[in-house]
DNA sequence: CCCGATTGATCAAAGGTTTGATGATTCTGA
DNA sequence: TCAGAATCATCAAACCTTTGATCAATCGGG
């Protein structure tokens, strides 16, 4: 610990960002700054939209952030087997497969024994699974066009084609990914 | 469900963006696509990276991503009140608590009542806690710099910027934050 | 001064995630 | 054909998170 500074006391989730990175330079001269601060901004910037959208939008409805992130996908891309499920919701099959117990207990899935290999499962929305998606998806995209009017319109794509060419870049340092 | 062009076969947790986009274009003409586009994208992107820094950075050190967050916290702005620290590590005083049991199990932290309130918790690393975020913030910076090469300089500039405004459009959204 | 309101931490219950193991089914190559 | 390998879902244990309740300590207005 080469200096003692003391932390500004009006320290906050996002104002934490510059002291880290200021912090972190005294104290490890070595550190990249730029990939931290990056990574450090991204990391926060989502939670807090992912906080606001799952606290506003999906608790008060009954859904929790990955359940809504499960019928979202079964909406647009299902019925599908869990495996597909997993993959494109962003999860491991052993998550899913927990996650399934709560959204089958409240009647929004169905799970089905493929017929075709009968190691897999075919899971598809009811009709209360579809009623959810649609009510909650309309107060989703509502909310999250509110954060985008921070934006103007090429600034919001600048930012998904930086978002594009980050991930782009992931192969080639060999990120580890869900299995 | 309007239409059943056969979602393409080779989804993915990435290529998922677009065909959402568009799927639900279809479903809901009324949909802000911008705005679905970019929170999903943000979303996307940031879990990739999360998820590459902590199973390939932190889990085989014996750390979750919380435990780092937290221990991160304490190196950069220690010794604080775990009010603070979970305010600026961003997560409730709840999870935090709990969180807590664990790191001081493991001897990376120490909690202390607070001397001018007694009802505050004085939380610092222990010096295996210092060790712990040393190797630890040194292998995680490494990682973050192999991601952020996918970036040009002034790009990850430019995106640092466009979170930090849309960060800054947060209050106007009114948006919900942890208590 | 003191009682009611606020604040800080923790607890409890329910839920989701991780890794690693297990059991069932299917695939593959000799 | 058939035995070993790969694949799919699930389980188990440990952990983290959420909301809402509880308890102790402190603050503030009358």
């Amino acid at each position: 610990m080469t200096d003692n500074a003391a932390p500004p006391s009006d320290l906050t989730f996002w104002s934490f960002v510059d002291y880290a990175v200021r912090k972190a330079e005294q104290e490890l001269p070595s550190v990249n700054t730029d990939a931290m601060r990056m990574v450090l901004t991204l990391n926060r910037a989502t939670s807090m939209v992912i906080y606001d959208l799952e606290s506003s939008v999906h608790r008060p409805r009954g859904l929790t952030w990955p359940g809504f992130r499960v019928i979202f996908a079964l909406w647009l891309a299902g019925p599908m087997e869990a495996k597909t499920t997993a993959e494109i919701s962003g999860m491991s099959r052993a998550a899913l497969s927990a996650l399934l117990n709560t959204l089958e207990r409240d009647g929004l899935i169905v799970r089905e024994r493929a017929a075709h290999d009968r190691r897999a499962l075919q899971l598809s929305l009811t009709e209360a699974g579809y009623g959810a998606i649609l009510g909650s998806f309309r107060a989703h995209n509502r909310r999250e066009s509110a954060w985008a009017q921070a934006l103007e319109p090429d600034e919001r794509r600048e930012l998904v084609r930086l978002l594009n060419k980050l991930m782009a870049g992931s192969t080639d340092a060999k990120a580890k990914f869900r299995s």
